[in-house]
DNA sequence: TAGTGGTCTAGACCACCGC
DNA sequence: CGGTGGTCTAGACCACTAT
């Protein structure tokens, strides 16, 4: 369990991990066969039948065994590789990387986070009308001031404990946004629903003291650390479809993720 | 400037914004072919020669037209489309995104991006020697507790005034990090210099009221809030070669980013 | 129906690594 | 030196989109 050990056993016993992991491709299958074989393969590092450091063996062999081209076979291990399951190196082979990494960022929801987390989130709704944009508004959704936008103020808790107060304005035309789905579901999931395809956003993460009006909302002390979030999502055309401004209990909520080292 | 337009003007003049620009592909030059060509494209988008919404015209014209085979143009196009600045859809083609999309979220070093924001950011080192691992650090670097560990505090600062002070462990063994250097640098940029190659960090910001010590240290008021940072970084073996415990004053730091939604 | 990207093949040569 | 991944080619067929 030496943390320290770099690449020996080249040629130690199980090494080709590889060779025992029955792969099964299904060619009637729309799935395409790099994808199968990519999800295969996840499986096996994931339940750690491929253990971290074992190499791969060599494309070429793994093609033939696979009965897959080289390029294909490259694509699924390249899917990893972008995952940061493996890591490649030339003139030495294809690796399971050590660490535990598992969930790269992404565009979350609270709402997704806290019940994936197991944390039985509720929301309640605020409030919900249709309004005239804000100066800020419309600059962040690149629409014109006083255009008729939907204005939500949402109390997220877990536990019956409030998590975050979180306000969002989206253009009034995308999407009806009824209370009573608003309360048990996420956003993104109604966005998503109404066939809206985010494709980037902007975030700015930062803190502030709670306000009395915040504190006694999130039943914090006036002055209490806040996580602060702002963030404008973007769909596929690059127009702004969704303007948000959060604030969250520093003392409930921190923001966690794992990045990738761009090469 | 219409925000709200989508896919019109497919056969509008200027459509095929493709033909006036000139690609030069220089096969003895030892850069990849899609990569000259990856670069070139994004070039035209970043001056605006391929503006927000162009189509690029169909893969197997775009190949003839450059003698290049179609896996090739499409290597290419694909890096943009991870960068974010380019969307295909089947039927459709291949459109410039419309967003700014720009810096999608990196292992960022505080003095990197205070330097290229303008900001001339500067280091004083309170604290760099070397002490056995206390618990926490050993279980973050997965080295025995009580094992010899480099312990550096410092304090960054700009225009004079203090941004964040930044608590650091590393294994003893990897590396000589000399004060001076130190302040005349970034750490990871010692690092990579000393032959580390990272591969994924994981991070938790968070937010906490300034403490006494911190607040002095800083410049703020006690109870003023804070951003915090923890981060363990690992390099390609999965190892973890640092733990990071850092403070920002929110007053003057945000963490800004961009996110691409996963497919 | 015509045009697009999505997938896949069966080769080839090169650059880098470790021995 | 042999083995590895990195790049590249010239085709092919399919699935989806728009008209």
């Amino acid at each position: 369990m030496s943390p320290v050990h770099r690449t020996e056993q080249r040629t130690a016993p199980g090494d080709r991990a590889l060779d025992p992991l029955s792969f099964t491709l299904d060619r009637t299958s729309p799935v395409p066969l790099y994808y199968q074989f990519a999800q295969q393969l996840e499986a096996a590092i994931e339940r750690g039948t491929l253990a971290p450091g074992n190499l791969l063996g060599n494309e070429v062999d793994l093609s033939a065994r696979l009965g897959l081209s080289r390029p294909t076979v490259r694509q699924a291990i390249q899917s990893l590789v972008d995952k940061g399951l493996l890591v490649r190196r030339r003139g030495v082979g294809t690796q399971v990387v050590h660490s535990k990494v598992r969930r790269p960022l992404e565009l979350s929801s609270l709402y997704d986070d806290l019940e994936s987390a197991g944390q039985e989130p509720t929301t309640r709704v605020l409030r919900n009308e249709r309004i005239p944009a804000p100066a800020e508004v419309a600059a962040a959704l690149g629409i014109a001031e006083g255009a008729e936008v939907t204005v939500l103020e949402r109390l997220r808790c877990t536990h019956g404990r409030p998590v975050a107060f979180l306000c969002n304005y989206l253009s009034a035309s995308l999407l009806e946004l009824p209370t009573q789905r608003l309360e048990s579901t996420s956003l993104y999931r109604m966005m998503r629903s109404a066939g809206i395809v985010l494709h980037s956003a902007r975030q700015s993460i930062g803190a502030r003291s709670a306000t009395a009006g915040e504190a006694t909302l999130l039943e914090e002390k006036e002055g209490a650390a806040l996580l602060t979030m702002v963030r404008t999502a973007y769909d596929v055309t690059g127009r702004p479809v969704e303007y948000g401004s959060h604030v969250y209990r520093a003392s409930l909520y921190a923001f966690e993720f794992q990045l990738l080292v761009r090469p």
